[in-house]
DNA sequence: CACCCTTCTGACTACGTAGTCATACCCTGT
DNA sequence: ACAGGGTATGACTACGTAGTCAGAAGGGTG
């Protein structure tokens, strides 16, 4: 082998090595229909002497698709934007389409543009917005280009959109519904940011199993997903005798309220039951370990590629809204209240 | 503006708006030298009124680089591995190169190669492993693109390798040192799995810190990062009475151990001192608040990008190795020995 | 004033793939 | 034997950008 000759072989290379023509390597590397057997196995075995790779670049500058999709997502190693990361990774190896991430960064105002923009330069076929936030602001993309998001807010207007929810709600109604079925008067909420679709959700799933139950809704308390901001809504809570039922937003706000109810004295969950939600790793090792809800983040990313894909390759777009469903995961957090025993 | 024709923009488009040549669209957007500030200003302008942006196919199939650095990390949440990829992909947005990750997956067989491959395939200029693990086979990818890896193991010769740590070694050594200056006669250790690089540079700093004292290192026992293992860690040291102090390898493993101890009735930190390894959002808000060693995730990512895009753009690499430094946060999971108090 | 050098601009072309279209071949039915 | 339809292959070309090279315009020097 020529030393100096060694570069990255092209399909051309193949085609000669295998004696056949540019485009029929073509044909082969697409499974298309109309090759003999014969041949094609004559140009794979070319190709894999060579080492032969499609170029993404010349693919994608012919095709018009750069077989790539965009995910904006949180800055942070919140779990639950994270799990949903991994999975749509995964999930979208199963598909054609390569995945991009942009994070927004908390404190960085017009995150989710910049994001967006850095995504659109590399050239994406269409956009996910895995933790969608309400900056108040517009959000201003070609309406040629599908957008999917998990959760709608204002701001959507205008744009290629499909929305879909992901287990926020079902996860709030059950929660809910596992400690009034466990005989608690009503049932507490601590909120993440309003901002996000996330957070409403499973502040709607909430609310609505109270209405069920013909319950008034507490005002909920509104954290920020931080254990801090759990930490301070649990010795708030702990103060009011009354509570003896929260249905926390998420695992590491429900860890910072065990402390703070801890600190002040309140066992859980001989005095007040506690579900959390996302079930993270360490759930199940707290003192005591946590009850919380379980969301299928596979489903949730194969859903959500479905959806975008079907956007990208076909329908020219229409809002639409389902939502998964959740699971609860059991442990000692929760108890019946005092009164029921 | 005809309906019909509306496509995304191309540089002729802008050209002919500003009344210029292609390439000299090119050259305004390439900021390069010789555009005379008037023609500059015109291309800008026709450029931003068309919304045109530069085809980044087209783009890489010229130059013959994609911009685009691969990421191999690890399809868990793990708090380390996902804090890494958010700083990596902060960092990068600082240079011209984008991201792509692939993640590999437990059990899957070839889990890194899999995900190199689909890396390869969509054409990336340079690949970091974020994560490496000895998988016990030899890692094949053309010498020709530069590979970074977060630790070295065998089966990475013959590669054109850039090693570097991130900051285990040190965090292992300093943890030690803080538990050893508390006045525990030893300190114990649960190690993340012996493929791991990042586990064994953090045995290593433990090890260097008990040589250094003149203390023969306990045995160290062996988790896999989760919560379960630490809590079964925690079961065995707790039955062991010269246990006082244990830097355990991650958090979550810590946690794990923390809730161990406790089923046991081994009181943390007035019995055994715990160290864990990430600082995690949580690990303030655990009873008792855990002592940890935290890593400058955004150094250790902007270090890597920095050498691996001086691989791709210059030099025709060479091994070399570094370690950045970690920083011990307080809290109140560790103590002097009974002993000394 | 001729010359050269610097600054600025455009025409032409390569990059590697897949779409389009033309064509050659083979089998089946009459 | 021949038409007709499916099968198999190749020549040519477009995709949008930036590199190369040629050349025009302007300014300073001997």
């Amino acid at each position: 082998m020529s030393e100096a000759k060694r570069r990255t072989p092209r399909s051309t290379d193949v085609a000669r090595h295998a004696g056949v023509s540019q485009k029929t390597v073509s044909r082969v590397m697409n499974g298309e229909p109309y090759v003999s057997a014969e041949v094609r196995e004559r140009v794979l075995a070319a190709a894999r002497e060579l080492g032969y790779r499609r170029n993404t670049a010349a693919r994608a500058l012919n095709l018009g698709r750069f077989h790539r999709i965009g995910v904006v997502s949180l800055g942070s190693s919140l779990y639950g934007p994270a799990s949903l990361l991994v999975a749509l990774e995964r999930q979208a190896r199963a598909t054609s389409y390569a995945l991009s991430v942009a994070n927004m960064f908390e404190g960085e105002s017009g995150g989710v543009m910049s994001a967006v923009e850095s995504l659109l330069d590399e050239g994406v076929d269409g956009i996910m917005l895995s933790a969608p936030i309400d900056e108040g602001q517009e959000l201003r993309i070609d309406p040629d280009i599908p957008v999917l998001s998990f959760g709608g807010f204002p701001g959507l207007e205008g744009l290629r959109l499909v929305v879909t929810g992901a287990s926020g709600f079902d996860a709030g109604r059950l929660a809910t519904e596992h400690l009034l079925g466990l005989g608690h008067a009503t049932v507490w909420h601590v909120a993440g940011p309003g901002q996000w679709s996330a957070a409403r959700d499973r502040a709607r799933g909430w609310r609505q199993a109270l209405d069920v139950a013909g319950i008034a809704a507490p005002t909920p308390i509104e954290g920020d997903w931080s254990p801090a901001s759990g930490y301070e809504a649990g010795r708030r809570l702990a103060t009011d005798p009354e509570v003896t039922a929260v249905f926390v937003a998420n695992d590491e706000m429900a860890i910072g309220l065990l402390r703070g109810m801890a600190e002040a004295g309140r066992a859980v969950p001989e005095e007040v039951s506690v579900v959390g939600m996302d079930d993270i790793p360490v759930a199940a090792y707290l003192s005591p370990p946590l009850t919380t809800m379980r969301q299928d983040f596979e489903a949730i990313a194969s859903h959500a590629l479905d959806l975008l894909i079907d956007q990208i390759e076909n329908a020219p777009g229409s809002a639409m809204r389902d939502d998964l469903p959740a699971q609860l995961v059991l442990r000692r957090s929760t108890t019946p209240p005092r009164s029921k025993r």
